[in-house]
DNA sequence: TTTATTATTGACAATTATGTAAGTAAAGGA
DNA sequence: TCCTTTACTTACATAATTGTCAATAATAAA
């Protein structure tokens, strides 16, 4: 006698909802939410269905890990194609990496050992340096630097904050601050 | 009939013993080697010792990521404290971060969830941004660009760099080129 | 309605991890 | 030499995790 109904789902949508818990408890508890068990329990099903879904642990990781990815790129990609000023742009990549916490998923994916095949970040990388201008040396460190930069303010924020004693809207500040620094670099 | 002769240590070198194999596995095998029983086994001890010495896990790693912190203070400010112009200041924290691993170790604290009492180094940044000038809001600023692409390289170095397309030689060359950029800003 | 497919579940086994308790042995001091 | 301390070990209990397998039920097709 089953007291709850069995909920069955499109084998696509049953993914993306054990996905979608999967990404909160990453946010949430960091790798060790990332356990089989735990996101089943929390995404309300048996974990053996998920190993159905994905196969083994590592599997279900690599999903998530592929999706938010795609997801990060998506997010680059429309910030950068927009046709706004400099400094925007780059407040916008910044946000996409502070806010939705992608920098730290970026960190997570260099620092785990989880084997991924390459993306096509590169070509996209390529395409913003060669839009930065004419000299290709200057552009790629331009592009490191913001790169950089927006990767340890993603994963560091925090502690960094603290201990240099920078409010929030200092923060917010900071990026229109750097637009400008490159801008006035650029033209001297 | 102990095959084997018992090593004892002073408990300041067994903890000493057990962390230096607990960093070198946290380098090689991310969080998930920091279990208890892993530690143990590569360092030829039982578990229950390594209870004995840090009480429980988590106790283990607060004790790993504190010394780690520790020795990554003690060389930023080695590195700050020489008089030296300031793009070899940039270069030697970075070299600090990259070289020696520090960063890595210092991202695995921002995304293990440990919580670590709060430590000196605000007061080390405090007074770097003092050293910095008259400005303040701005010295804040570039504490926090130096320290974050410095946190953002050491921990993306590879896949910036492949995906950027620096070589290293390029590489070496841009926390001078960063010196630069920031001197002339200040200047103008 | 009947049938076939398969998403889903509960039960099981195996492994691994954590922490406890009691006993053992190494070292220093009396 | 004896005694005290404690680093260390073995053994045990418990819990968590992973993955398998057979059974179940929801859904669509026939």
């Amino acid at each position: 006698m089953p007291v709850n109904k069995r909920i069955r789902r499109s084998p696509e949508e049953a993914r993306q909802h054990i996905l979608a818990v999967a990404e909160r408890r990453l946010a949430e508890l960091g790798l060790e939410g990332l356990s089989v068990q735990g996101v089943a329990e929390a995404a309300g099903i048996s974990h053996a269905n998920v190993i159905h879904h994905f196969g083994t642990t590592q599997g279900m990781r690599t999903a998530l890990f592929m999706q938010m990815s795609a997801k990060l790129l998506a997010d680059v990609d429309t910030a950068l194609r927009a046709d706004i000023p400099p400094d925007q742009v780059l407040g916008r990549l910044f946000g996409s990496l502070l806010e939705s916490g992608h920098g730290k998923l970026l960190a997570w994916r260099m620092l785990a050992n989880v084997e991924l095949p390459t993306n096509e970040a590169g070509a996209q990388f390529q395409s913003i340096v060669n839009a930065l201008g004419e000299d290709q040396a200057e552009a790629k460190r331009i592009v490191l630097l913001v790169a950089g930069v927006a990767m340890g303010i993603a994963i560091c924020r925090e502690p960094l904050q603290q201990m240099i004693g920078i409010d929030d809207s200092e923060l917010s500040a900071f990026p229109g601050w750097l637009g400008d620094l490159l801008t006035a670099a650029s033209d001297a």
